[in-house]
DNA sequence: TATTGTTATACTCTATAACTATA
DNA sequence: TATAGTTATAGAGTATAACAATA
């Protein structure tokens, strides 16, 4: 059993690695670093605040300000006044951000490339053993 | 299909994510970034000649120079020159360098307590479909 | 001449501490 | 006074270009 998990430990670690990799490059063909097009990403759903990209990125929010000001300078967000909160600000994704979001979320092709290798049933599993890593039933 | 791929390629997103956050904690805990305690990691197998460390960390060559020069100066690593080709030199990990290498494996829990939530079934199924997709098999 | 590694440089990511403005 | 965000600063990761030493 320890044995299993070892294994399974390297191939989990193998295929983050390249994951990562594939992320990474699909960033960088479109203009991005990875966490550039990680921000773009949040944003690309709906308008977030300074303080939870900070959250959701694991990182300060200091960090996030530099982000955003890279990518505003480059016209894919905009910064605009919070809803409630004088103090907050949103991030929004602009018509031209939509579309570098979009052409990242196709340089992409891991994911897809990957999972359509494996077999329905395959893919179930899958989906059941991330479910259940991830805390999300059992 | 597209939608049970489309939600696949989130909890992938979610899980790869939490894995890279740990790891990037664990790393941080020991006193080391990812990156460095990567490159130990490789270096703690055998000695490991600089422009192997570039290929495997898939990083420029003048990235690896950097980092074992700081690893180095924490004595963690060191140069040695290549056995047959007088232009190689070989990094090779010290005894203070494995030790801190074994306590970064400690420090990294996340695999084998994700892991450990599996079934013995769930964790077979697991790894047959990272096998196929590292294109290990089939 | 080609290759291994380093140096110089520049840009990005990241965090900490000090700060401004608002609540 | 507490909170949201920014600024200043510093260390680390990263790549490109120019370079040294060796093959």
């Amino acid at each position: 059993m320890v044995d299993q998990v070892g294994s399974l430990g390297q191939q989990m670690w193998d295929f983050v690695y390249a994951y990562d990799a594939a992320y990474d490059r699909a960033a960088r063909e479109v203009g991005l670093s990875a966490a550039q097009a990680c921000l773009l990403k949040a944003v690309a759903e709906r308008p977030v605040t300074m303080g939870e990209l900070a959250s959701r990125l694991l990182c300060d929010a200091s960090n996030v300000t530099q982000i955003v000001t890279r990518l505003e300078s480059k016209g894919l967000v905009r910064r605009q006044p919070g809803a409630r909160d004088g103090r907050s600000k949103e991030v929004v994704i602009t018509p031209d951000g939509a579309v570098l979001d979009e052409r990242m979320r196709v340089a992409f092709t891991f994911p897809v490339e990957r999972l359509g290798l494996l077999s329905s049933d395959a893919r179930d599993a899958l989906g059941s053993a991330l479910d259940v890593m991830l805390g999300r039933d059992g």
